[in-house]
DNA sequence: TTGTTAATGGAAACCATTTTCATTAAGGAG
DNA sequence: CTCCTTAATGAAAATGGTTTCCATTAACAA
């Protein structure tokens, strides 16, 4: 089993298996949420829409269990700045949905974008390489964000 | 008094003043310290050093100068996935020290790069450009962050 | 089926950050 | 220089997302 680095390929089933995690109720329920959910959800956005269907999933298994997927990179754990959490399925860096995000500092209101993507990753991939080398990280993730105001909220002033 | 919009150029006597907020003893003190120090402080290490020059300025009011400073733009707010903000002196995108950071997901130690930031400030400023007009935002700043595991922890496993 | 041990839930703990509120003092007006 | 308005402050209490604890349950390998 495993449990170090398991960010590699393969679905899910195979994937919590072949790294000695189980697989469990509540884990379905929550992947399952997610992989149906459009946006960045809060634990307990997941916790809300879970718990119909499986009242018995606690907050606590769902803030474990998105920990263990974001460690096994099948989540992204994002900060908009307000104070908490927020998680959306991830995908490769060459999947369809790859984005980044822009971030309305006054009403945290989130714009995922995809333009200029292509450049970005170009940009990303030879950096983290770069980096990698130079600082001996193994590196398995980025992040980028932009911030401002959006243009409800610089109207506003 | 423009409390709105104040980022602009200026240093911070004038910023202070010319935005209506007052220059007093506190917001003096944590300028001064930040502007010493190297590094990423927390609203903690920054009351520890301010302290015991400083005795009576309590950690409620870092918290509120941080704010003040970073809505000003004269401060970076990071963060660094530890529970407790970062921050550090701004400088403009292309000030001597403008620098992105590499972060272990083990242990928290964060590398301060330089490499690949020219290229890395050209693109950001054609997609920043880009990306304000299309959705209509007036973008202030951007985050990029990579993260992995530095040679340490990456041997640990 | 059984045994080992990972996973779970509920409640309590944690702890960085915010809020409250009475007090102080910055800095413009006169 | 003094007064006055109101921003800024500190101490203490509140907040609230996330973690920890611990006794119980259940995955899944043998």
């Amino acid at each position: 089993m495993p449990r170090g680095n398991c960010r590699g390929q393969g679905w899910w089933h195979g994937k919590f298996q072949g790294c000695g995690y189980r697989l469990t109720a509540g884990r379905e329920a929550i992947l399952d949420i997610l992989s149906k959910s459009e946006g960045h959800l809060s634990a307990e956005d997941i916790y809300m829409k879970v718990h119909p269907k499986y009242p018995n999933v606690g907050l606590t298994t769902i803030y474990r269990t998105l920990d263990v997927l974001s460690n096994l990179g099948m989540v992204s754990k994002l900060d908009f700045g307000d104070r908490r959490a927020r998680y959306e399925l991830a995908e490769g860096p060459k999947g369809a949905h790859h984005h980044h995000h822009l971030v309305c500092t006054d009403c945290n209101k989130v714009v995922d974008y995809t333009d200029f993507i292509d450049d970005e990753v170009e940009l990303l991939r030879e950096t983290e390489k770069g980096l990698g080398a130079k600082y001996n990280f193994k590196i398995t993730n980025h992040i980028i964000q932009f911030y401002g105001l959006c243009n409800k909220c610089s109207a506003k002033k």
